[in-house]
DNA sequence: CACCTTCTATCATTCAGTGATAGTTACTAT
DNA sequence: ATAGTAACTATCACTGAATGATAGAAGGTG
């Protein structure tokens, strides 16, 4: 409690209101001034003055439950989807990937050991699980792998030392040197088809985006159900989807 | 420029980064760290600081043209948009509302001198002028008068005074004084019909959404356009939007 | 090769953030 | 009513983190 935070003291009082934010992220409803403060390990008197800090600006919200984010979260992310590159080149391109499959695609760059849905085109038949934009999620489980494939090997010892097992969707469990052995695959061709891995019953391919620097802060994917369509005839899509994600690459 | 920030210097650390944020949130493109710094008022030194932070953070994402705002912030809008109770009582209320009426409907709240769109349920014919979730626009153009208009009388006359004339869509010019009279008007009957204010051609018609306070920090309206309804017809529709936000109102 | 811009790194100073504590408000239970 | 509890606010001396001036590295351009 009365420690440091813990990542070496340095640009704080920031790094403290972002966890607050984050905090507030993760919960799933409004929370109580000494609740954020537990969560996010902060002395009470400093939460306060954090958090109401970030109600004054709008960030956070009060109501009769507790703190909860706020609406100015909202205009920063109207002005990130309006403005960011990667989206705006992605969206016509993926569109199109989608009307020509008529599956559903996504687009989703990496933030540390997570990564983020920035866009999502909708096929003909909805999908009955809705990935919503915004939505963080783990990389070592479906088309993140094409993003950690990417790592070079220092990084992912990394990453892959204090990694549990995972859990897959159809109750498969993924250690990590299953991941680490399911990576080499995917350095060698070059894409990820995963069934089942977050959801049951899902099927999705996904493709790096290429960057300038030949790394790949980005990724596509066509995703469906194991209902509608076989693993052969979503890896048939190979093609289409190679194709939109270099055109995306091209682009940026 | 080496004078304190203006606020009155408390939680400066903070309240610089969130300028930061606002910063980039208002550019059309990616700034340059001198840009940002010029833009926000802060020593070159500072902003590197602040912006190199945000940017492990991810909240800040740099490339070969400058910094913009990061995937990060989807993140936390998305648990807005999912945690927020506002939000998740008025759309579905929204959707019958637009059901019902054929009309796009959306609701809005107070942010400091603006308002911020939270939620939009389309009507059958789309609005050519999409006006886009988390958008910020002045309070002193259309349906953001009703929420002035629930402001005590020091806060209006604080927020008046240095208000300049305002320019309304279709070319008339909008006077404080003018708004003053306007605001009076809305104070007795509890709704505004805006026509070409913000938008030329469009209509729409405003209620706030009751607090538990008696105060309104949201409000509800209808949007359509001159050339498919007239503003009676659309006045005509006063009782239904009236339902909805007191609905929305019994249920936060 | 000199020039400019962008970004990074260093470091002494000092002032803003910190956190322990006390106070206020509001609700619940008895 | 009255005590008790929880949520939030306010105060203040101390100190260490943020500050900002300056110098330096990296990258591009005429």
């Amino acid at each position: 409690m009365g420690a440091p935070t813990g990542t070496g003291n340095q640009g704080r009082t920031l790094d403290r209101a972002l966890d607050v934010l984050e905090c507030l992220e993760r919960a799933r409803g409004p929370l109580r001034l000494s609740e954020i403060a537990r969560e996010s390990d902060l002395h009470l008197a400093t939460t306060q003055r954090t958090v109401n800090q970030l109600v004054r600006r709008g960030y956070i919200q009060q109501d009769g439950l507790g703190y909860s984010l706020g609406p100015v979260i909202l205009s920063l992310a109207h002005a990130f989807v309006v403005n960011d590159r990667l989206s705006t080149v992605a969206t016509p391109i993926l569109t199109e990937l989608s009307a020509s499959t008529g599956l559903t695609s996504s687009l989703f760059v990496r933030s540390g050991p997570e990564r983020i849905l920035v866009a999502r085109v909708d096929g003909v038949d909805p999908l009955r699980y809705q990935f919503p934009i915004g939505r963080r999620v783990p990389l070592d489980l479906g088309g993140g792998k094409v993003l950690l494939a990417h790592d070079d090997d220092a990084e992912l010892d990394a990453y892959l030392a204090d990694l549990p097992d995972a859990r897959l969707a159809d109750g498969r469990v993924q250690t990590p040197a299953d991941l680490r052995a399911e990576l080499d695959r995917i350095r060698e061709t070059g894409y990820h088809l995963a069934e089942s891995e977050r959801e049951l019953g899902a099927l999705s391919l996904t493709r790096p985006v290429p960057g300038h620097d030949g790394g790949a802060a980005a990724a596509i994917n066509l995703v469906t159900t194991a209902e509608t369509t076989t693993p052969e005839e979503l890896l048939a899509l190979l093609p289409e989807i190679s194709r939109a994600a270099g055109a995306i690459g091209a682009r940026i």
